[in-house]
DNA sequence: TTGACATATTCCTATATCGGAATATATTTA
DNA sequence: TAAATATATTCCGATATAGGAATATGTCAA
């Protein structure tokens, strides 16, 4: 078996750092494919592949504007990915702790 | 080109489903290769592969306890993960604002 | 030292990727 | 209708994967 495709879901699709960058700007504002291609530097092909990516993961949504494809991001499909990463925020707090008793404790020996 | 390798960083090495399962499980509390090996219900070499990546991106810590490898998550990896997502988080406020303003709009309409 | 146990590594193969180049599709304008 | 513009799709090739099978490495215990 090879690795899981890019579109089976949001961890997949935003593994690739273009997409994320995409989703970056997409967040801003709605833009046409012609000015990310623009933004991002790369080949128009190469947007439009992302693109459908983040199409078909639903992380982006589309609407169309004479010949412009307008994109945006569909924040709410990078929810699954912030609830996840935040269950571990309590190990996060553990080690804020542990700094805390730290400073305190050096505060005790006067340094 | 292909793909990214998965030890690129943590957002690829987190877009394997067993791999973030792993780091589940190791979050709570550390533990031995074979623990993992019947808890996931997978090969034992599939899941030394998946402890290689993740180690290779600083997702876990090992340390050798007689012939067992005892592993834990290292949360502060999965912190960028976190950051990111947490950039978008704004837009789920617009919403749940959209929703609320909705809700009121109701309530006054007497609904 | 030999065996038993725990883990890591290597070899294999089917599959999916990304970028580049070329081309197809769709819409507006002249 | 033809040309121009904007975007999508297809074909290509190099590469890296995940799992399975087999094997290597490392540690303890008798």
């Amino acid at each position: 078996m090879a690795r899981a495709a890019t579109t089976s879901d949001a961890f997949n699709a935003v593994a690739e750092p273009r997409r994320r960058e995409i989703l970056e700007l997409l967040a801003v504002t709605e833009l046409p494919v012609g000015d990310l291609v623009i933004k991002l530097g790369i080949e128009q092909p190469s947007v439009s592949k992302h693109l459908k990516v983040l199409r078909d993961v639903g992380l982006v949504r589309v609407r169309r504007n004479g010949r412009h494809m307008m994109y945006r991001t569909n924040a709410e499909g990078i929810r699954p990915l912030y609830e996840w990463t935040k269950t571990f925020e309590r190990l996060w707090a553990h080690q804020l702790l542990r700094i805390k008793e730290r400073a305190e404790a050096k505060e005790l020996r006067g340094e």
